[in-house]
DNA sequence: GTTGGATTTGACCAACTGGTCAAACTCACG
DNA sequence: CGTGAGTTTGACCAGTTGGTCAAATCCAAC
């Protein structure tokens, strides 16, 4: 436990060692299957090690969490008001989609601790993630009224964006078992911009 | 270990028990993250008197996924290639939603393990899963074919219905937090069939 | 190089885990 | 009843888990 200076050479690496390697046991096996000896493994660390960086099982998770919370959420975050409605949406499941591809560790981190009822994140989301769906919320609604966009449900339109995109991180093993070897991120783009399109295009 | 014989009244009744207190922990909690005292507890037996039935967790585990695995398919199997196509597709869209709502233990199980990589699951999955549906993405070919329905990658049309629907009760805590009170399946089956009909009715 | 804080670890601990076992108890049936 | 199979459990065990601690080592600045 250093003093309250500023990080070490050394504090960096190990930290951000330790965080990767969380990231890596806590997505594979949950906070409860994951254990301490296996990040440390991970990291390349001993155990004690670990605990003198971050003083607890929890304290890994709660660190890791809030340093991902806010990536997470950035494709939601730059869905513009201002820009064409339906090329906003369409963009913005393309992002999501390409957070699933690019980082499905982070997706499983987040989806196992939602199954599970969400024990250490739900203070977070009831700030961060409700504050940013109201406001983006206010924003489909508008976009509604004025006629850009077919009127929907937007809580539930947002809701199967994420569950549409994040599905190909979450169920990767089922998705690819089915898939037989070919790779779903081939056409999972197109089809989701054909359903979002046929979905959301406004009858003329 | 009673003999190779007809299962006694108590047999039934404690198995019963059992497979359901093992269904609430392992659901909430995952395969590694319950313990066999918990499923105990929760089923009003003692520790070794669940050994006494099950040999051993993995036991419990497995004979709980068997038991279930096929009602979770019976919706993918009611699909008739005979019915009117978009009407089947819609249909099976909503017994989905009914399960996440009747059933949400039993779409978290499901979910935890796959998430994890499925160890325990995946032979199961491979074989009845990869079957019934390489089935039913031929009965949605044919339909295609005949222009019955929308062109569109079958396979990815069947995750995206398992994605949205299973959204419902594996990430029911998130949904419920950002609802605030209001039931999400109050508003759920309007706006899959709406998204499914626009989906899917061919262009006139 | 010396020195003092930063870093690392082997040894250890109490709690918990899945599982065993012999002894006790219960129950259906003759 | 009684009797034998079916059922239940308290006590126990070895392995694992998260976490502690004093001692050893490293390293940057003087």
């Amino acid at each position: 436990m250093p003093k309250d200076r500023p990080p070490t050479r050394i504090q960096k690496k190990n930290r951000a060692a330790i965080l990767e390697a969380a990231l890596e046991v806590f997505s594979a096996h949950g906070f409860r299957g994951a254990t301490v000896d296996q990040i440390a493994n991970q990291a390349g660390l001993s155990k004690p090690n670990l605990l003198y960086y971050f003083p607890s099982k929890d304290a890994k998770f709660t660190a890791l969490m809030s340093e991902l919370l806010d990536t997470w959420l950035d494709p939601m975050r730059e869905i513009d008001a201002e820009g064409d409605p339906l090329e906003e949406i369409l963009a913005y499941v393309q992002r999501k989609l390409q957070m699933s591809r690019d980082f499905p560790r982070e997706s499983r981190l987040f989806a196992n601790e939602i199954v599970q009822g969400a024990p250490r994140m739900l203070d977070a989301l009831s700030t961060d993630l409700r504050v940013l769906l109201e406001e983006k919320e206010a924003v489909l609604l508008a976009w509604m009224a004025a006629g850009k966009i077919n009127q929907t449900h937007p809580k539930h339109l947002m809701f199967s964006i994420w569950a549409l995109t994040q599905h190909y991180a979450d169920f990767d093993v089922q998705v690819r078992m089915l898939m037989e070897g070919e790779d779903p991120f081939d056409a999972a783009p197109e089809f989701l911009e054909t359903l979002y399109r046929r979905m959301l295009t406004p009858k003329s």
